[in-house]
DNA sequence: TCTGTACGTCGTACAACGTACAGTGTTCTA
DNA sequence: TAGAACACTGTACGTTGTACGACGTACAGA
């Protein structure tokens, strides 16, 4: 069904996503066991990234955590990049999708919204991946599918359904990148007693909308804006949009 | 006004940032005249990114674009990071600002998107730095001000007003994201022909909504959305959500 | 005018990164 | 039993940001 690759050549990222599949073709036989999978080096990647954010998932740090010598992690995977992909894959196959049942569209888009910021606030790393080869994986297929169908009751055209749905899923994405906490966060409070004092001063009389409106919608501290109001208004409005493209009857 | 800093401690980041402004705290007059300027650095640094990309931003190849010595950058930059911020402020400040006159919510708001869209598409590094601390510069301040006025007509609350402009933006940021052409699409490309019999085999008869409506989406390559649509629908939903907002009179 | 000090500049050095390359030893196949 | 295929490893290269100390220049106060 799938032609076999010639020669020993590196197994390609694509059949490295799709290496739970039956039809994947299998390393050769010959040869020490391998001690570790590909699987297991992705599964300890996103350990690691869970724990100590992307910049920790490094090759060597990955290796001694799999207590294998460093360049052994590349007989499993290619290169860090096609790594990531790999990891943004593996998250996406292990999101909930339970179906939709006789949930309406709205139902239905509210949970999308909700899962996957849910997803993308207890692993931030995943905006940090943006590889458009994650669109291969089974796991990123396997997402799509199951949130096109919440938009089925909408009617729409593929072309708009597909539209429609990266309306959603991009500001679900944009709201938890604001909602995610820079980890200069820490400097910024720090600084801030003497900073708002030199930016009161700098600023004086001018920008006065900017000043109302970010004084207004700022907290306490240096953040100007407040995420989970913007959230509330966002799903709101996206909502909104949507029900205006919906038939009368739903 | 501003009190003075005490001895010789590194110009701070805001103060950087507010450079050009008269209260701002020049350097002392005492040793060789520096034969470049925070200024110069932060323009070489954009024109290298505009050209190469940010990850050509290194300060070694700052230093050489500038003539200078590796480590004199850090006489006037107190660290990539706060460079970064400088950068994008630079940018925000350089956006054009016309005053909106007569002009009604619908039409301010387009050009605001339109002219964030311009800005991310010609500059599309802006898309990798994220630093909250660029909102204490200029020329972000700047920008946020303009904005602000566009949906001044829509009178809404301070902090509505404030949640609707990151809506639009929000929006925009994540419409450029997409039509920027990631730098492995070369290597997608090479690899389609090839790839795409091995997708379909491990596709087979399964997840059939996201193949149809992958399949009529996506353009003949792998790319699975086509952005430009997807711009036309999202920003009517966006003035179709706000609209749902607006004074009936207007 | 002389001197101390603040300041710009520079070379060297270090730790960390991804990964190319050249082995070494193990296991199945012919 | 010979050979090929495979997992694994150590060393090494080029690149990054930047800490540190030395050197020279220019102004401030004596």
């Amino acid at each position: 069904m799938i032609p076999d690759q010639e020669e020993t050549l590196p197994r390609s990222l694509i059949d490295l996503l799709w290496r739970d599949h039956p039809d994947a073709p299998t390393a050769g036989t010959r040869g020490p066991r391998a001690r570790v999978s590909t699987g297991d080096v992705v599964e300890a990647a996103v350990r690691l990234a869970d724990t100590s954010g992307l910049a920790a998932v490094t090759i060597r740090r990955l290796a001694d955590a799999l207590d294998v010598s460093t360049m052994s992690i590349y007989t499993h995977v290619n290169s860090r990049d096609d790594l990531l992909v790999l990891m943004a894959d593996f998250a996406h196959l292990a999101m909930e999708r339970t179906p939709y049942g006789r949930l309406g569209w709205r139902t239905r888009v509210q949970r999308v919204a909700e899962s996957n910021l849910a997803q993308l606030r207890t692993r931030p790393w995943l905006h940090d991946i943006d590889d458009d080869r994650t669109a291969l994986g089974p796991g990123t297929i396997a997402k799509y599918d199951h949130e096109l169908a919440a938009l089925v009751p909408l009617g729409l055209t593929p072309e708009t359904c597909d539209a429609a749905l990266t309306f959603v899923l991009d500001f679900v994405s944009a709201s938890a990148r604001a909602l995610r906490t820079d980890p200069r966060a820490g400097e910024m409070a720090a600084h801030w007693p003497e900073w708002s004092v030199r930016l009161g001063a700098y600023l004086g009389d001018d920008f006065p909308l900017a000043q109302s409106v970010g004084a207004a919608a700022g907290e306490a501290m240096g953040a100007a804006s407040s995420p989970s109001l913007a959230w509330d208004f966002g799903l709101a409005r996206v909502l909104d949009a949507l029900a205006a493209l919906a038939p009368p009857r739903s």
